[in-house]
DNA sequence: GGCGGTGTCTATCGTTGATAGAAATATTGA
DNA sequence: TCAATATTTCTATCAACGATAGACACCGCC
């Protein structure tokens, strides 16, 4: 079963060559400079080849580039959280500069792909676990910890997109940071 | 000089009917359903048109619906919080209700135009008094009302876009309001 | 070495946003 | 009233988009 393995592996990478390249470009250039054509042309195939690994096309890419946004996200946020003493902070800086570091991305998970429900039987697991951080961060002792966070997570999504489109003032950044940490507590 | 004030508002009422065919298209079909073909028919007019009253094409119409939303919002508001006793109650309410009942004007608002900054020299007044609209909820007696007016700006926001996009558990919803005002307050 | 199946490409469809240049209409002068 | 002019509108078209059908080429297997 050797050729079929290798099959497989081949196939596995030019999937994360496929979603890396919509990352990088989506970065770069945002969202609109990503195409099928473009893509296809990034991995040095053509465009049906895109439609093999991901049937929705366009669309599936996105997806596909939000679940691993928030695979990264859980990386980064866990492991900063990991002895750290103030969990609150810690995940409002975390998600803070996730979102400042990686605006197209951002925008992939909550923007451009609406495939999922949260807080439903069938959320993924990396969604889950990314709201488990925020659940956290609040402190599992409120008996109303669920609403807490949905309600520290609504701020941070707010903040952070509403900086993104200049609807904020940049003076006020270091102040807004403060009220969110000191309300959520 | 009364041929060309008849023209001027020929194309005045041209202009409205535009905008208002882009937000009920929208409302009712999405804004991916809002061409310019799509657009000009409903006009009984050919594409070339649009470009006389939005040089920018799409993008200049979708800012159109945009800054009308915004108006519609302050009208709204502002007649609302007159008279009321609880002003924070009302806007928190007025915001929530604008954000489900039209879902593409607020989509426009937020999240698909970026040509202006808010905070800023150039901010067009209607986006001004929108935001005074908040700050006035919060009470200017304070002295830092314009954090905490942006921070509610954000919550609520934040919260109406994770609800468009299923992110929040519906059966919380009640349990947000509440927390949403105490935090504000 | 030839055969069957998998993988890839060429060519194309319909649609999009946008515009140049032709045609038609309205306005202004005599 | 009618021709000259200015303005408005339409026809025709462009390049690029997402997507796919069918032709071609390659690979592993007997």
């Amino acid at each position: 079963m050797a050729p079929s393995d290798r099959r497989a592996r081949e196939k596995a990478e030019r999937h994360d060559r496929i979603v890396t390249a919509a990352r990088t470009l989506a970065e770069t250039q945002g969202w609109s400079s990503v195409t099928t054509r473009r893509l296809a042309d990034e991995i040095d195939y053509t465009p049906p080849v895109l439609y093999q690994h991901f049937p929705d096309g366009r669309h599936g890419v996105i997806a596909a580039v939000a679940l691993a946004g928030f695979a990264d996200f859980v990386a980064v946020g866990s492991a900063a959280m990991a002895g750290a003493d103030d969990a609150l902070v810690v995940v409002v800086d975390t998600y803070m500069s996730f979102a400042r570091d990686h605006p197209a991305t951002y925008e992939a998970m909550f923007s451009l792909s609406v495939p999922v429900e949260f807080a439903a039987e069938s959320t993924p697991g990396v969604l889950r676990a990314a709201f488990d951080l925020i659940v956290d961060a609040i402190g599992r002792d409120h008996d109303d910890a669920a609403v807490r966070a949905e309600i520290l997570w609504s701020a941070l999504h707010g903040v952070c997109e509403l900086e993104r489109h200049h609807r904020l003032d940049p003076a006020l950044a270091d102040a807004r940071r403060a009220l969110l940490i000191a309300q959520a507590r």
